[in-house]
DNA sequence: CTCATTAAGTTAAACGTTTACTTTAATAAA
DNA sequence: TTTATTAAAGTAAACGTTTAACTTAATGAG
């Protein structure tokens, strides 16, 4: 026996399918009799809507779309976290879709959302090609776009300062009295989380009267191994340093793991800041100071964003720069 | 203008709907010169297939759903990454589902996916409990259980053995020469996680002729903080020892932790071996010792078990236990 | 030339809802 | 009593596909 419809609980309730639905829909025009014999027959059948039925007359589907380069990130899961716990309590199930490395199945994941009839897309930590925008125009659902923007396309964002985060992480070190401060990067090719942690590094610097040494800044590719490389060299290269700063935990914890072997004591001979506070960044030993990006919070708020301008289908965009902060561990001590 | 669908291209190319979903679908039943009209009005009016629409008629959706207890773990996020893989590798969309602790919004969760009528359902690392099972049972879609399973139901999971990884484990410090081994466990409540290891730790001290000592094992609850707290009663309760198994990597590194605070040395003055191989086990340091669960891989093979269960509507039941293996890092080290 | 076969195509029902429109009957107002 | 109003329902179209059943015309066999 397939599952029960509509039907059967009309033909079991002895009424139309237009008054079942009035009164699985809290609608006017029945009465309270047949209401009864209504939710009697829903029972005893064990009916539950089709919501693919549902959504072919609505034209809504209650789903939403996240695209994530790396699924199984610490990073990618906060925010995909924030995403949905906001989606299932306004309703809406949320759709996961790996685009793997460079984006190489963006563009099939945008046509299987299409096809999908999702109501919206979260667009995440990837840079959004033009190609990927006309896909989502076409489609015409509200997107959002999270630790990423386009400066070309208006298009709502949800993002920290990644400028004035690193100026902050920078100028912390250097009131705790460190003036040889060297960097870790991510590849300033990178335009959203690259190159504007180096710039903010160096306009701090620059503010605060300190010379800016291109050798005292390493490229490490925000993971680990690069990290411990770009500390490698930089301790072989880089004229002496008492402080650094990492633009990814990572490389943080990559470029402590080489002091660590080397003998050179954190934060008493070297002072370490990190950038993204992800959750292993207090595991660690010493703990890691860093600059935190509420992840989760980013997560909710770009669902929120989303699902109103679904619901409310108003086409104001409105982005959101939210603040880090920066979380004082263990890695980092004034110098005297 | 509203997005086009096959009437409009059956439209403008002049003939029926049932032809262009026949050179759609690749059937026969059109000649050469059909095809290329079609297909150029499909080109022009940008046409792509509703899914949703399909859906109706085929009473397939192809989507599954996912319900994960904590969706921002590391843990979870790997296992998604496997099974996200493979399903749009086969052409799946897979629903994320985060039940929160406790399980507390999984029938909530499991009315959704059914109202969606996902085509199967991958549950993992909660314990089934009969309310969910006869849920999904009324919808009549596969279930493949992974990091879990049930023994009073027949339903296939994918799991490695807990029981046998954790006498593995403790096995392993005895062969590097340890005989006073502490643990620090989950909850022996815990019948998935909890107790298969400590009952495996309990048996490898056994089958090596030695004792067993109660006080020598304290709850670390899986978490940081659960691991710091039990480390600390250990310190402070147990009779010595030279050797510590933790039943997550999690709980380890809290371990780790407060040893390095107290000055105990690791691996010198105590062997630590983890479990998990999460991410960060080879980040810290030293990197960690530990007990590797093929997480992605096991996402891997319950996403294809279930796709199989789908397609072939095949109604045998397989499960596995997949290997742990275990990876030497830097925690552990022979007792002279 | 007739009949069967085949290829190329069309028609229309079905999937399970929602909803605009219509009908029916009861009640109230005049 | 007649007419308007209202509440309680029913009817049927629509959403965008797929597909079974049917039609038409061409081809070939006898």
């Amino acid at each position: 026996m397939n599952p029960a419809t509509i039907k059967d609980v009309a033909k079991a309730a002895d009424v139309s399918v237009a008054t079942v639905s009035r009164v699985l829909h809290n609608l006017t025009g029945y009465s309270d009799k047949t209401k009864q014999k209504v939710m009697q027959a829903v029972e005893e059948l064990g009916y539950q809507p089709n919501a693919i039925a549902r959504g072919l007359v609505n034209k809504r589907t209650q789903t939403i779309g996240v695209l994530f380069p790396h699924v199984s990130s610490s990073f990618s899961s906060d925010i995909l976290h924030g995403i949905e716990e906001i989606a299932q309590e306004k309703g809406f199930s949320v759709i996961v879709c790996n685009t793997a490395e460079e984006g190489k199945r963006t563009m099939k994941y945008l046509q299987v959302l299409r096809e999908k009839q999702v109501d919206g897309i979260v667009f995440t930590s990837e840079v959004l090609k033009d190609e990927y925008f006309q896909a989502i125009k076409e489609m015409r659902v509200p997107v959002i776009l999270v630790n990423t923007m386009s400066q070309k396309h208006m298009i709502p964002y949800v993002k920290v300062d990644d400028h004035q985060a690193a100026y902050h992480a920078t100028d912390y070190l250097i009131q705790k009295g460190h003036r040889e401060i060297a960097m870790i990067s991510g590849s300033p090719k990178d335009r959203i989380a690259g190159l504007p942690r180096l710039e903010g590094y160096r306009q701090a610097l620059a503010d605060n009267g300190i010379e800016y040494i291109e050798s005292r800044v390493a490229n490490g590719d925000f993971n680990l191994e690069g990290g411990t490389e770009a500390m490698k060299k930089l301790l072989a290269e880089a004229p002496p340093f008492t402080a650094l700063f990492a633009a990814s935990d990572e490389m943080a914890i990559g470029a402590m793991n080489v002091a660590l072997e080397r003998g050179i004591k954190i934060p008493d001979d070297l002072s370490i800041i990190g950038y993204d506070d992800l959750k292993f960044a207090r595991m660690i030993y010493p703990p890691l100071t860093t600059i935190h990006q509420p992840l989760t919070m980013m997560g909710r708020m770009a669902s929120e964003k989303l699902i109103s301008l679904i619901e409310e289908d108003s086409t104001q965009v409105s982005s959101s720069i939210v603040s880090h902060h920066l979380v004082e561990r263990q890695t980092v001590r004034s110098k005297p």
